[in-house]
RNA sequence: GCCCCCGUUGUGUAGUGGCCUAGCACGCCGCCCUCUCAAGGCGGUAGCGCCGGUUCGAAUCCGGUCGGGGGUACCA
């Protein structure tokens, strides 16, 4: 099997070091991460990249490892937790270490290693890789305002170097600092996976904060070190994280320094989700969540799928595979840097796809959920709902799109007589005068009918509807189909006569001719 | 403003100097099939942002330009 390389705009010197860093990978040598934070309802976007990161681990037989990034406070709730779980569950992706499943690197909440944060940022304190700041953001803000010249965003540097007598004066004022790093005057150069060769120059990575002066780490700490300490090997993120990677950067090689960890992991920055419009897709966005596509009756394949199509391909000429065979193919050098807008009619049509690569006997089984909690089907599904059921998935097998659409499908199948009710606007469009005449006809037709079952109704429709009353077969059956299923669109119309059986056939042809 | 990334039909992509009269998929339009809706089959619509250069030859290489996006927090 060959492995087609993409070396991007690469330096031709770095291609080779690409090549033996991806193309013969040891399993030991790829550890990957996902780290969610708990907010509930993981963002598409989210799930992209977490796909992402498991079909690298296992495309390498390495690892992936799912840390949660709950040091915000407020931002997180136990629930969140508990959603971004269930979210992975539901949609297949399994990790090797983190909640759940322990490792060596426990723990992965990193609420629970504040402690080893602490201790960091001393070391890198004491090391003068981070120094402390006692600027309040009014004071950078205003400084930044005047400026000429240099670092034209972000802190300028000011406490760097302060004398002990200024820190003395600063503390006497009752002000506490920050914890900033002190980023290298040289410039940061790396090979991104999926973009080449990137350059910052040193003027337009300020000195960023670490530690809020109330003590929290933030992201910018706590990310980096918990990467060094877990030994990720490979960062593949959003490109939204591409300019802070400078910054990282030079704190995994400052924690190196001090014996923590091995120096920089590989990045890949995937191509951002885009919705509507030129804007990234948020969280505000309809559609942006996971949620919604669980509440349609999405498939966690058909989501997965079409995700993997935002920025990766299986093959030129096809668009629908599984997990299994992404894993196997999948090359992050393969992935594209251009943005993707999300398409949801294209997302549709992949899940459609999906359903109907189920086999019968597993369609029916995933429809259970979405028809119980429309009321179509009881918490309990007895067993003659569940052979129902089962001889009617194959009716729909090919006209849904979500498994959400079974409610409306085969709704007419299950509902009590008593509650059976007809769609107001297409009862009234089709059983008119006319259309109640062709109902009754088709009652008189099959009252007396010898054995009750597809091919005799059909035949028995046929003979005194079309043949009898000279109508063109869809003029002809239009009535019935609503008279029966109470929709205009349904399943098959003789299949779904024959399930639903001859005597609450007949007591619907004839409560259609009431008017 | 400054920094970084990106630029092939509506959308996702194939394409690494001649195989491109630019392929595939989704969408959209039409036809066929047909008891509705789908599925399936057939056909159609539409694209290399722009300007220069290199070259016998450029979607592919170079320069510029324009456009879009992301970032610029004591959020992540």
């Amino acid at each position: 099997m060959t492995d087609p390389v993409v070396d991007r705009d690469l330096d031709p010197v770095l291609d080779p070091v690409l090549d033996s860093v991806l193309g013969d990978l040891e399993p030991s040598a790829v550890r990957v991460r996902f780290p969610p934070s708990p907010t509930g309802n993981l963002h598409v976007g989210n799930v992209r990249s977490a796909l992402f990161n498991w079909a690298f681990a296992r495309h390498y037989g390495g690892v992936l490892v799912l840390r949660i990034e709950d040091t915000d406070l407020a931002r997180n709730t136990p629930e969140g937790l508990a959603s971004v779980l269930d979210s992975l569950h539901w949609l297949g992706i399994d990790w090797d270490e983190g909640p759940e499943r322990g490792g060596p690197y426990a723990p992965y909440l990193q609420s629970e290693r504040f402690d080893i944060y602490a201790g960091i940022a001393t070391r890198l304190r004491e090391s003068a890789h981070a120094y402390d700041c006692f600027c309040t953001p009014e004071e950078v803000e205003a400084r930044r305002a005047t400026a000429t010249n240099q670092r034209a965003s972000g802190y300028d540097g000011h406490c760097r170097n302060l004398a002990p007598e200024q820190v003395e004066a600063f503390r006497a004022e009752g002000r506490a600092p920050v914890l900033r790093m002190r980023m290298p005057d040289e410039p940061i150069v790396f090979d991104d996976l999926v973009r080449g060769r990137i350059t910052f120059l040193p003027e337009h990575v300020p000195d960023f904060v670490m530690v809020r002066a109330n003590g929290q780490p933030l992201y910018t700490l706590v990310n980096p070190v918990d990467d060094a300490l877990m030994e990720i090997t490979h960062v593949l993120r959003g490109e939204d994280l591409l300019p802070s990677t400078p910054r990282q950067i030079a704190l995994y090689r400052a924690l190196a320094e001090l014996g923590i960890g091995t120096g920089e992991p590989r990045f890949g920055h995937l191509p951002i989700v885009m919705g509507e419009g030129n804007k990234r897709l948020s969280k505000r966005d309809r559609g942006s969540g996971l949620a919604e596509y669980i509440e349609r009756g999405f498939l966690p394949e058909g989501v997965l799928n079409y995700l993997a199509l935002l920025g990766w391909g299986i093959a030129e000429d096809r668009d629908v595979f599984s997990m299994q065979e992404m894993a196997a193919a999948f090359d992050i050098r393969r992935v594209n840097p251009n943005p993707a807008r999300f398409d949801l009619k294209k997302c549709e049509a992949i899940n459609a796809a999906h359903l109907r690569l189920l086999d019968v006997a597993d369609l029916a089984e995933r429809m259970v959920p979405y028809l119980q909690s429309a009321g179509v089907l009881p918490a309990t599904v007895s067993p003659e709902q569940r052979t129902l059921l089962a001889r009617a998935a194959p009716l729909v097998h090919e006209r849904m799109i979500t498994l959400g659409e079974s409610v409306e499908m085969l709704g007419f199948l299950f509902v009590d007589e008593a509650a059976f009710e007809r769609d107001a606007a297409d009862a009234a469009k089709l059983l008119d005068e006319d259309g109640r005449r062709v109902v009754k006809t088709a009652h008189d037709a099959l009252a007396d009918l010898a054995t009750w079952d597809t091919a005799g109704i059909e035949q028995a429709l046929r003979t005194a509807l079309v043949d009898g009353l000279g109508l063109k077969p869809r003029n002809a059956f239009g009535p019935v189909r609503v008279a029966i299923t109470g929709r205009r669109v349904s399943p098959p119309l003789f299949e779904s006569m024959e399930l639903l059986g001859r005597e609450r056939s007949l007591a619907r042809l004839a409560s259609a001719q009431g008017g």
